[in-house]
DNA sequence: ACACGGTAATCAAAATTTGAACAACAGCCC
DNA sequence: GGGCTGTTGTTCAAATTTTGATTACCGTGT
């Protein structure tokens, strides 16, 4: 049986893989010298000034960032003592509490985003023409799609 | 100065971003399900395996994972505690060590291949038609052989 | 041979992440 | 209302990762 991948696949993936892992951690880099934030720091200050009262439930936070409940937990709370974030008790679920941006946090967004975004363009898009945007885009859209509904670990047989 | 990305742009770097997470927590969790190895473990044993003598120095087996040296150090031991590989000291330089695949890591890798590979192919590579593969493929190639090079931390300005 | 500046890897302590167990609450059936 | 059962978040301990020294060794110059 068959399982392996044919020659082109392997060698696309392999490329992927790779300059995936370089470049996140670039990226990184490049986001803790220029502004003191870590990825995941920058990510969750993106989602909360996009939404309307820039506030977000827990649970919906960690689904979008792909992080564990603890590790969301974790990541809130280090933000929250540096003032980027506040936390509330949810009003229509007593249990739950959702993450507000605070105007500290706001400002430490606007601050880093043109830092972070000239970066991304320098590492990355500066390099790809459109048609390569548009394969991107397309590729990983559907690929998101398809991860958000599935659940994990689906050995293949035995 | 504009430094944002135009919005094709940025809708590719979210998309892709989102998406390569997904993927990677998922085949992580597949694997660890199908054969108790890490992410990092499989790589370490493809690296190994792929080398004449399967053997590879520190140095140069850190920078192929994209990991900091006291990573290595910590993963290779737990590799070795495992048995899955054997650590050597270099023979032209005193200073060096390499780790070198065992029996067993080689074993666990034959094992462990063709359910990661279908989980590869289940994922991402089936969906992916032949222009797709090949657009991947040149778009990461270039971009891991530009992030070899450079150094990191290029702060945009200030 | 001996000291010097530089590199390879490890070690110890601090920070982060995971996973299991837990507390507080919602929604529902009786 | 009172008792289940499933959610939502948090907490705690253990495992992992990073950071900053520290050790051992190379190559060079004296």
């Amino acid at each position: 049986m068959t399982e392996s991948l044919d020659n082109d696949r392997l060698t696309a993936w392999r490329a992927y893989i790779e300059a995936s892992q370089r470049l996140f951690t670039r990226l990184e880099d490049d986001l803790r010298v220029a502004s003191g934030l870590s990825f995941a720091d920058y990510h969750v200050l993106v989602l909360l000034s996009e939404v309307p009262g820039q506030r977000l439930r827990m649970g919906e936070l960690a689904g979008r960032l792909v992080f564990s409940p603890s590790r969301l937990t974790y990541q809130v709370s280090s933000m929250q003592r540096r003032g980027l974030v506040a936390r509330q008790p949810c009003p229509e679920d007593g249990r739950g509490s959702e993450a507000v941006l605070t105007a500290a946090g706001l400002l430490a967004l606007r601050e880093a985003a043109p830092h972070h975004l000239h970066s991304v363009r320098t590492h990355l898009m500066d390099d790809l023409d459109d048609a390569e945007i548009a394969c991107l885009t397309r590729i990983f859209t559907r690929l998101g799609q398809r991860l958000q509904g599935t659940a994990s670990a689906a050995p293949s047989d035995s």
